[in-house]
RNA sequence: GGGCCUAUAGCUCAGAUGGUUAGAGCGCGCGCCUGAUAAGCGCGAGGUCGAUGGUUCGAUUCCACCUAGGCCCA
């Protein structure tokens, strides 16, 4: 025959094959088709649809954590809104009523800060409502640009009614629970040290407060003990002078210290240098003599309880600094002798009231001392910036001959978040809520007890950081936020807290929002009439403190969930990054203990930061910053949401180039796996073949099954890279490289109608439409693009909604079907698969020879071992097919020039040629290629199968 | 400096109540196929399980300390 008619002949086979075919493209083009996908959930209203469906089922209700509304999205943002949407798209598919409200959070310094620098020098200038305008059009900017960020990654959720901290409703609520806060006696105002940053002429929270490196002086300082004390105490050196020795970086701290504290159980040595004696701790003086020139002889030793009381000269000013005792003092650094300045640190706070010494603090708001004539030897310092009286400090010292030793230190420094620049602690009048009044802090640890912690070690960070943590400092002295709403009389200065006055407030800032605050006199919001219930009065003056952002964000479980008829309370999920414990976790479990008495979640989950490829935070300055836009331009919002679920999310989450090519790799695998699967369901008729199953269809159903069973628990555990894993697993080695790979033969050659081929793809269809819905939450544009071409026959199947195949989320999660789990089956073939291998093994070895190319060129003859030789009597006819090869012959004797198995003792190997010829049609070798007249380029079974 | 957490092949992850040569997939190298084709298949090389001590007959797995990294706090 000639080669031309033998190309013919096998084009007219080709053509009586049944080859996949399908219209979805290999080629994703994410980044085109995502947008487009998009536009058909909003057009056909899909998320509203979803709800509709599910709204009379149980509700699943994941409360979001505001964002705060001032710069576009982050890839921590991005991995936190993935989260959630994967949980929320499981649950909807699985029934739950599960509506997602988004919120933002809009108050804050760092947006008003942000609206100052673009005021410049009109700053000052402009009034405090058209400040306060400003920022709320600064932060809606905001969220409109974040919005479209986080639907631009698939987000399902209410994108077009989102809460706002900045809202009315909302800012009425934040008043309502603080109001609550104030009904139920839990605020007070206090003087007490807090972050005050000079600069931006306000009180910063903790955690408005960052670290960097400082220079500052590092001074040792002396205290002259009064004599009168020394020969009652410490008759041994009373003859000397006696110095107390402190150590401080704060030099101009000392004009507020009024005390010394030294540690109860440490020794302290009696150093003589020059004639003069220095009191120091003993495990200090090795350091001293070496760092400050202390080399004297130390005379004795004296036990620091002993101390207590002792009275010794302050350096600076004409009064007494008394000893007092703490075991916070430590050994680390300085003389083990602290100077206590309690208007200017906390412990320095703490001690203070336990010895009852006044919270003194002669600085002003502008980080200015102001003695007010109580220090007329200090008046130099007077309207000096404090960081400059240092320098002025020392002199004085110096001149006093009360300093032994000056040096510079570099140290990590307290500074403001937003300026950069370093802050004091400062005891100013501050509004509080108790942490301990009625039992506050105890009630919040009991409710940590009741809410499940994912990971579990949430609950002991959580639960050690409220056990310790200190009031909750409420106040700020900026514009934009939420008033604290209390009314204060003029004559005697008692706070206003009556519910009808409350009530009233709260009414008006329903109506006008937080504004009316700021445009209102303080009488306005008084009956006409009304006047003070203590003393009569009848001026009142407004409170002008603002609330802390945390408060705004923390009572979003009052603001929203209490009040969106959406929602239920308690939450069932908050999910947030791990610094939430300190953050809105324990804003809003302190808030709702507070007030309702229970935590406002039943779980909450937390998750990693995003690090680079090495593990190190992303920073401006490292350069190693990846942004989510730049991700979904260049991979698709897709490949993000993949790199979200094959992560372990509970330790930091790493993402490099590396890592998304990997991940673009895995999802073309998925996909094709999927396309392929598609194809050869081109022609399906769409009946029931469970019953005519092969084997091997038999194994891939309960393989299926077992799948389905491991990723359901997974996406229950919320182990979403468990989810990915099976998945993906499932595709490359249950799929692609077995079953499908053995499935073609079936697929391409057998007769289009016939009950095998019909059975293979019943089997297709069953993975296919499980795979998808299984892979919907993560891979939700790539499922709902696969969805619309498996069309409405395969749907019809897996659909919960009478309406319509018209998206894969409504549809319902895969349900593992016990009917086609076969442990027996499986088990048996993992003995099978050993084997195949290794005849996998024998076959390359014989390829790399070019004996054979294609392996059904291959015939495949094996000595068995004992233990083999039952099973694969019950599978012969099959093994060709499993082989992928033409023939198998099972030898009696040992073949000779075979290949040893080291995996399956006794086992070998021998390739040969396959006999006959190759067949045109379906490529397997046969000897009964030419034996008929008609077809003689063809087999047996493909003669068969043309034939009909 | 303190609290909590993490550390298994280049990458993402498994795993072992402590017990023979620590697994998977990807990537990489080599090859096959050209009827999943900007696809598919096979084979192969990669790990002193962060370092060091200790407990133990035996540790990567338990303990301690250290290093690196992360979050929070000072």
């Amino acid at each position: 025959m000639s080669n031309k008619k033998n190309q013919a002949n096998s084009l007219h086979y080709k053509k009586s094959l049944n080859l996949p075919q399908t219209d979805f493209p290999m080629k994703a083009n994410l980044t085109q088709k995502e947008p487009e996908v998009m536009k058909f959930w909003e057009e056909k209203k899909i998320y509203e649809k979803i709800q509709e469906k599910n709204k009379n089922n149980t509700h699943y209700i994941l409360h979001d954590g505001p964002p705060y509304a001032n710069g576009p999205i982050h890839i921590g943002h991005a991995l936190n809104k993935i989260l959630k949407d994967i949980i929320v798209k499981y649950k909807c598919m699985k029934g739950f009523y599960s509506p997602y409200v988004p919120g933002w959070d809009c108050h804050g310094l760092p947006i008003e800060h942000q609206v100052d620098k673009n005021l410049g020098d009109k700053k000052d200038k402009v009034d405090i409502l058209e400040k306060r305008r400003l920022c709320k059009e600064y932060a809606a900017q905001f969220v409109e640009i974040q919005r479209e960020e986080f639907k631009r990654l698939g987000v399902f959720g209410n994108w077009s009614s989102p809460y706002l901290t900045m809202s009315h409703d909302y800012e009425a609520s934040i008043v309502r629970e603080f109001a609550k806060f104030v009904k139920g006696g839990y605020v007070y105002k206090g003087r007490k040290p807090v972050y005050w940053c000079p600069s931006c002429i306000t009180a910063l929270a903790e955690a408005e407060v960052e670290y960097a490196e400082k220079e500052s002086p590092s001074i040792f300082v002396k205290f002259r003990v009064l004599n009168s004390e020394l020969q009652d105490r410490f008759p041994d050196i009373a003859d000397k002078n006696v110095f107390i020795v402190i150590w401080t970086t704060t030099p101009w701290t000392l004009p507020a210290n009024l005390a010394l504290a030294m540690h109860p159980d440490f020794d302290y040595a009696a150093v003589e240098k020059n004639g003069d004696v220095y009191i120091v701790a003993e495990g200090r003086v090795e350091y001293l003599k070496e760092r400050a020139g202390l080399d004297g002889r130390v005379l004795t030793k004296i036990e620091g309880r002993k101390f207590e009381g002792i009275k010794t000269l302050h350096p600076l000013a004409d009064r007494e600094s008394r000893v007092v005792l703490d075991n916070f003092v430590s050994l680390d650094e300085g003389s083990g002798i602290v100077h206590i300045a309690p208007g200017h640190g906390e412990d320095d706070y703490k001690i203070g009231l336990r010895y009852g010494l006044d919270i003194y603090a002669p600085v002003d708001n502008k980080g200015k001392f102001k003695f007010s004539g109580k220090q007329p030897e200090l008046s130099m310092l007077e309207g000096q910036s404090v960081f400059k009286a240092n320098a002025i400090i020392i002199d004085i010292l110096k001149k006093n001959n009360a300093l032994i030793k000056e040096e510079k230190v570099i140290h990590s420094y307290p500074h403001c978040w937003r300026c950069k620049k370093p802050v004091i602690f400062r005891a100013t009048e501050q509004w509080f809520i108790s942490i301990e009044h009625n039992k506050l802090r105890e009630r919040c640890l009991n409710e940590i007890d009741n809410v499940q912690w994912i990971p579990l070690w949430g609950k002991d960070r959580i639960y050690g950081m409220v056990s310790n943590r200190p009031d909750w400092c409420i106040s700020r002295q900026r514009a934009w936020g939420v008033p604290i709403t209390l009314i204060k009389c003029g004559s005697c200065g008692e706070y206003i807290k009556e519910d009808d006055v409350l009530d009233r407030i709260i009414k008006s800032v329903v109506e006008n929002g937080a504004d009316i605050w700021f445009i209102k006199k303080a009488d306005e919001f008084l009956l006409p009439g009304y006047t003070c219930k203590k003393c009569g009065g009848n001026s009142f003056s407004k409170e002008t403190d603002i609330l802390d952002v945390w408060f705004d964000s923390g009572v979003s479980h009052a603001a929203v969930i209490g009040m969106d008829k959406r929602l239920t309370w308690p939450a069932d999920m908050y999910l947030e990054g791990s610094d939430q414990h300190r953050g809105w976790f324990q804003s809003s479990l302190i808030t709702a203990v507070g007030t309702k008495g229970k935590a406002p979640y039943r779980t909450v989950l937390t998750h990693g930061f995003v690090v680079d490829g090495q593990g190190k935070k992303m920073s401006k300055s490292l350069g190693n910053v990846v942004g989510p836009q730049e991700v979904i331009k260049t991979h698709g919002a897709e490949i993000l949401r993949l790199w979200v679920s094959a992560e372990d999310y509970s330790d930091d989450i790493k993402i490099s180039k590396e890592i998304l090519d990997r991940l673009t790799e895995a999802y073309r695998k998925i996909r094709n796996t999927c396309r392929f699967l598609l194809g050869n369901l081109y022609d399906f008729d769409y009946k029931d073949y469970s019953s005519d199953l092969l084997k091997i269809d038999r194994w891939a159903m309960s393989r299926l099954q077992k799948r389905i069973k491991r990723v359901t628990s997974a996406y229950e555990n919320y182990d979403f890279h468990e989810v990915f894993h099976t998945l993906y697993n499932f595709c490359v080695v249950d799929m692609s490289s077995f079953y499908l790979d053995v499935l073609k033969d079936r697929l391409y050659t057998f007769k289009s109608t016939s009950v095998e081929r019909r059975a293979a793809q019943w089997v297709l269809s069953q993975i296919l439409s499980a795979m998808t819905r299984l892979m919907a939450p993560v891979l939700s544009f790539t499922a709902e693009e696969m969805w619309q071409s498996i069309g409405h026959r395969a749907q019809s199947m897996e659909q919960t909604m009478p309406d319509s195949g018209e998206s894969v989320f409504f549809s319902s999660f895969p349900e593992f079907n016990e009917r086609y789990f076969d442990d027996e089956l499986e088990n048996r073939w993992e003995d099978l698969f050993i084997l195949r291998n290794e005849v996998n093994k024998a076959l390359e070895i014989k390829r790399a020879e070019r004996l054979i190319g294609n392996s059904l060129e291959a015939k495949v003859i094996l000595y068995l071992p004992e233990n083999y030789r039952a099973l694969l009597t019950q599978y012969r006819d099959f093994l060709p097919t499993f082989f992928i090869v033409s023939a198998v012959e099972i030898a009696d004797i040992r073949p000779d020039a075979s290949y040893k198995s080291s995996e399956i003792e006794g086992l070998e190997v021998k390739i040969e040629s396959a006999p006959g010829a190759k067949c045109h049609r379906c490529w397997n070798w046969s000897e009964s290629v030419g034996t008929f007249t008609d077809a003689p380029e063809i087999c047996e079974r493909c003669y068969k199968v043309i034939s009909e």
